[in-house]
DNA sequence: GTGAAAGCGCTAACAT
DNA sequence: ATGTTAGCGCTTTCAC
């Protein structure tokens, strides 16, 4: 179990020899290409199996593909995210694709750094999480490799994408306090500049449904919105800015369970009750979210669902890349708990 | 901004082409190699420039590097494996190296797949995350490829590890309890079944640890482990079974963060105060351990400092394959919060 | 249905 | 210091 333990790796040719057949045919067997017999086929495969051997990915990928997906993830802590992956790996557990995570992903410069890199390594297909990037990239990052964006509602000819209604989310959360007789309902979202892509991004979308929705239910006049960010801190900030407020909201929609979670913080140092003064609800339901002590009034995405639609559009593109662009859009629910209820009096 | 886009990559050749040099001079370039004039250098990097050049890592890895690191985190879910993957992509960002992670690694079998996956795709290096393989399958990964194994205590030639004292760690947290007054301090340990690998594990060294300090401590008649598993259930079911007990404890060192939660779900659920009534301890010092609702007192590893020492390690061992192996053991420090103060009366 | 042979885009020996 | 050439291990024509 020494080191100097450079043992030559099996290679086709290997097996070819062994199964006394053409490094042709060999290579036909591993593709479950046409041209094999069935005989063949076990002849080959036996002396695969009595090899141990295993393709050389790289040398596969300069003449054919890699079957290698690339996933890249904005951000590894959002909870919410493992969910869409799970829904990815399953899709593709029984085919012959690997999925790797491109990690590290805040902003566009490394979102653009990891895209190239899974470019450059010739991975068969990518699926984007949630990108920043902007479109012109997503469009060139699309035209060198098949392509799914999740989480941006703009369409593409050259890439596919699957989204959650976060128009339909936000509404829902704006009905539910509604209902319960809130109407100083105030929502924090994540500050969006760049004017290209704003309206392709999901918490853009939010604050739409959240005004839209407000509206349905006849309180324009309320409408409160923090600009913030997505994050923990985003949700404290915006919190003691609501606070301080002549007239305090009763209710806060956070447009993510991380920024709910910066707001019971500050609720919590303010020394008000949830739900008992106030509501608070978040948006993802991330585990979290389920957790007991939390119990956060949420909304689901389905991220399993998100995923398993991503990776199946993705296999489909690798097959046919000139097939029509598809758009998927999901239903987010309401998943009630105990950090809302009617307001105070 | 049609499907119908295959231009041909660019390729060494063309490179070698418009800079009117060899191939071999723009490979030289590429890789930092000795033999080429800051003349040749120049020119070369701005034909690269001009045409956009990037290289084409499959190509590469056929016959030199593929500058690729992969990285095996058991449970994306675990909120402590992203401080490590931050130290790692730190050390590794001034590199050409890119990170990419291997998903879904719940299981022998699985992280068999993920490091073969690995393996075959000419990766340059490996970090294993807490494995959970046996240490055969170490020693085969680490024979093929330079692996850097975190979170297993077992020394091997082949390989080199970091770790974080966890003996030390479960010292500290009883030291803490036991200043406070507690004598009645329960564990609940990761349950692990299989003998080969059992000292090598973190889960098997923090209940070692607990048993020598409450021995130090002059508790040793008050041992009391629960084993169930390093999940949110698992915590939950473990406090279920202290509080069952004839005499409950006082205080509960749960393994890990994550189960400290299903304790908190379950005396939340008994009508049990924490700090109050029963103080909790954690393991990991998870982001959600210093949130304010929950303010888990902890141990933290210093996630990101093993990451970085694992890339470190790594890069070296890509650089001397034959250099010995290395072992770097960290300490842990406690980080006492609202989850633990004197026992009642 | 099967196999021989020509590359894919790089890097590594080996000239010069 | 620079260029020439022979592969790396596969897949892909294209013969048979």
């Amino acid at each position: 179990m020494e080191p100097p333990a450079p043992q030559r790796r099996v290679t086709i040719v290997d097996v070819a020899r062994h199964a006394k057949v053409s490094t042709t045919a060999v290579s036909k067997v591993l593709r479950n290409a046409y041209g094999a017999s069935p005989e063949m086929r076990a002849k080959v495969r036996r002396a695969i199996d009595e090899l141990g051997y295993r393709p050389l990915t790289a040398a596969r990928g300069l003449r054919g593909q890699t079957y290698t997906i690339g996933v890249m993830l904005p951000d590894i802590r959002n909870p919410f995210f493992p969910e869409i992956l799970d829904g990815v790996t399953g899709r593709l557990a029984d085919t012959d694709y690997q999925v790797f995570l491109g990690p590290g992903c805040n902003g566009e410069k490394e979102e653009a750094r990891v895209t190239e890199a899974m470019i450059d390594r010739g991975m068969d297909g990518i699926i984007l999480i949630a990108p920043v990037s902007s479109r012109a990239h997503l469009e060139h990052v699309a035209s060198a490799v098949p392509t799914v964006v999740v989480g941006r509602h703009g369409h593409s000819p050259v890439y596919d994408t699957v989204t959650d209604d976060d128009v339909v989310g936000a509404s829902l959360v704006v009905g539910h306090l509604a209902g319960l007789g809130h109407r100083r309902i105030a929502h924090i979202e994540h500050h969006e500049t760049d004017p290209t892509r704003i309206a392709e991004m999901p918490n853009a979308q939010r604050a739409d449904g959240y005004r839209q929705a407000m509206r349905a239910h006849g309180l324009a006049e309320e409408i409160d919105i923090v600009s913030t960010s997505y994050t923990q801190p985003g949700g404290y900030d915006g919190a003691k800015e609501l606070l301080a407020r002549p007239h305090p909201p009763t209710a806060v929609f956070a447009g993510a369970d991380i920024v709910a979670m910066g707001v019971l913080e500050a609720f919590t140092e303010a020394g008000l009750s949830v739900p008992g003064d106030i509501s608070v609800a978040g948006y993802d339901n991330t585990t979290f979210a389920a957790f007991g002590p939390i119990s956060l009034t949420s909304v689901d995405q389905a991220g399993a669902e998100i995923g398993d639609n991503a990776a199946r559009l993705l296999v489909e593109r690798i097959a046919d890349r000139h097939r029509a662009s598809v758009q998927v859009k999901l239903s987010p629910t309401l998943v009630a708990r105990r950090t809302t209820a009617a307001p105070p009096e």
